[in-house]
DNA sequence: CGTTTTCTTGACAGGGATCAACACTAGTGG
DNA sequence: CCACTAGTGTTGATCCCTGTCAAGAAAACG
């Protein structure tokens, strides 16, 4: 990314906002700005009449959690943090101006949303045709190759910032399953858990095992990287 | 929608390629168009190394297959049709270009996007947290809607070019229960089905019983209707 | 430190998968 | 026009993955 692009991107998170794990906007919320992950964890969710929650996105630092063209409207789902996270709220008509002014922007933003887009499949898959280990295995490497892409992954270690009970919302599972699962993962050696520091001693293994075929051959789409 | 907008999205359609029920785009595969939906149904899907397949979006007349920014790239999914369909591939010049000149049409094309969007998250939900006759009968309400926007319900009836099988990876169910699943909507006199004709003869029932809440209350989105 | 959240474990139940026939439909070619 | 075939729909029997309930252990937190 040249310089300045950076400095236009840069200004994109100036003005920012720090918020609690929690809600951030509720379904049915009038949006009006699309929100970038500066630091922290975010994600959408949806819930049902019958207190049934299904989370749909995770978004890390520097991902963008709408399309940047999203234009004023009722979002059809609620936005909320992980943890304590510093957001940046732009307004779409910054993003869009952004992106005329600047075909590589454009570009990078079109990428972006199109990858985002890509890994919403991939958990569709999970979610549908993947048993609960294969959920686990699969979202653990997806989330390694993530973090790594931003920087936030020291040796084979990161923060996971998910309880048992976030993760069963997010691969449509129970939360006792899911603790169990996850018993199977660590007696495979595969992972290691431990206050919220995940470590995956043999990522390669992994994914060999859980078929994880990387979904960002070229690593350049990121909209927003943390310096 | 304006006649001067009309126009120039008719021109998207000029044209046309017709394909039998089949794949139309392999994963992989270099993508450079945009495929509009003109006549038949068409869908993504994504397929497992064991064999597995997980369809991912339903598209039906008028629909926008990939985002209207999609930039050439290597598809993550494939792209095929149910049955025999008319589609056309615009560049995504055109459409860039469309709504450069034309603040509606690009309006028209972000809210097209955030609907197929919307729907995907609509179907990780059932995915996720919802029963099987649950995910029947809330795509029943979603399809019924979608199809009644672009003219091709007739009275409470309408054609699904869906087999079983297609609805099982549809669902993430197999296709024997997705059998006996339609048997229990069947028994309780809210659907029927011959021959790929599809009846709700009472779709606030089953609105009702579905918890289906319209992604769609203003109904103006639509890139392309039919003639 | 108590309190609350989160994690773990066991027993049990159930939704849905799998396997294997068989019926039905539609398309094929003789 | 009718058998032949392949795909689709239907049914029954059985298994197992995952959910639910409940209770205790461990960790986080002020």
């Amino acid at each position: 990314m040249l310089p300045e692009d950076e400095a236009i991107l840069a200004d994109l998170t100036s003005s920012r906002r720090s918020v609690e794990r929690g809600d951030i906007l509720r379904e049915g919320a009038q949006q009006q700005s699309v929100v970038l992950v500066v630091e922290g964890w975010v994600y959408r969710y949806k819930q049902l009449e019958n207190g049934k929650r299904q989370i749909v996105s995770i978004f890390i630092p520097g991902d963008l959690c709408q399309p940047f063209g999203a234009t004023p409207r009722a979002l059809d789902h609620s936005l909320a943090a992980l943890n304590q996270a510093v957001l940046s709220f732009v307004p779409p008509q910054v993003l869009l101006g952004a992106a005329r002014s600047n075909p590589r922007i454009e570009e990078a933003l079109w990428c972006d949303l199109l990858k985002t887009d890509a890994l919403v499949r991939e958990h569709m898959v999970s979610l549908g045709r993947r048993s609960a280990t294969e959920r686990l295995r699969h979202f653990f490497c997806e989330i390694h190759e993530r973090l790594a892409v931003v920087g936030l992954v020291e040796g084979d270690t990161f923060d996971l910032p998910l309880t048992q009970v976030d993760m069963a919302d997010l691969f449509g599972l129970s939360a006792v399953h899911v603790n169990r699962a996850l018993q199977n993962l660590r007696s495979s050696d595969l992972l290691s858990m431990r206050s919220r520091k995940v470590t995956l001693p043999e990522v390669a293994a992994l994914r060999e095992l859980s078929m994880f075929s990387s979904a960002d051959p070229q690593r350049d789409g990121v909209v927003y990287s943390r310096a």
